[in-house]
DNA sequence: ATAGGGTCTGTACCATGGTACGGAGTCAAG
DNA sequence: CTTGACTCCGTACCATGGTACAGACCCTAT
């Protein structure tokens, strides 16, 4: 319990205004300010603001979130579950989405590469509204 | 050029009011109304709004959009390909990240449906910071 | 010709995830 | 014991991509 608020933003990697804004948003706690000084920190809020960021990469939202530290505290593994399961769903959703995009993205800067003449086929291939075939 | 603008929102599958919006930000044009009646639309426009939902299933951005636009227009290849190369080795990332994150999140689950003795894997693993190994 | 819809314009508001700033208090080195 | 850095708190602002009015106009069918 010895670090200041900007010494726990560096451990996360974050700003201090970051680490603030979490709060606010009551993901972290914001510990009792010792008669006149400044909040202290230690490990703990370390970890909890390094699951915040893992969750995130993870896609989670900050709402989200939120919810899995509560059931951090309630032991509600289930729903635990259910909030991995679906992140899961829509995670391969989201990479199939990317990787159609870029498989599209690829071919056509190829056919660009070939020929100099006629429309751009980046520019034209977009422009058939290539939702499901190609993007 | 026979369409109202809600008939061109519906081809686009986009409401009335991001048409418009999307007018605003200079991505469709706003063709001129005729004498004191309401503008209507064309084929053009709904490939063109097509074609803007195209480019941002692909994950770019609407000012990045524009420029394709404008690139339309130039007919600067050189640069759409530029634009194209850029956006793929941005969906890359993306893309690692998420298979990362989809991997990490599928073990957690497993582990945690294995056991309901103990932390739960899930909130657990996050708090260990798992930023590079697992997410 | 009048009622109902749709359109136009401007402006305001929304969610998400921060980032910035002013003014007061606190801490630590010289 | 002063000076400079850091902290606190509230509030405001930012980007992104929309969404939602209000009040005026227009269009079409009855």
């Amino acid at each position: 319990m010895s670090m200041t608020i900007s010494a726990l933003a560096r451990a996360g990697d974050v700003g201090v205004e970051t680490v603030r804004f979490y709060q606010r948003r009551g993901l972290l706690d914001a510990p009792d300010r010792p008669e006149g000084s400044v909040r202290r920190y230690g490990e703990g809020d370390v970890r909890r603001l390094r699951f915040i960021r893992s969750a995130q990469a993870a896609g989670f939202t900050l709402e989200q979130i939120g919810e899995l530290l509560q059931l951090d505290a309630g032991q509600d593994r289930k729903r635990a579950r259910e909030l991995a399961a679906d992140r899961i769903a829509a995670l391969d959703v989201k990479i199939a989405e990317l990787e159609a995009a870029r498989a599209a993205l690829t071919r056509l800067a190829r056919q660009c590469h070939a020929s100099d003449e006629g429309p751009c086929p980046i520019i034209a291939a977009f422009e058939d509204g290539a939702q499901t075939s190609c993007v």
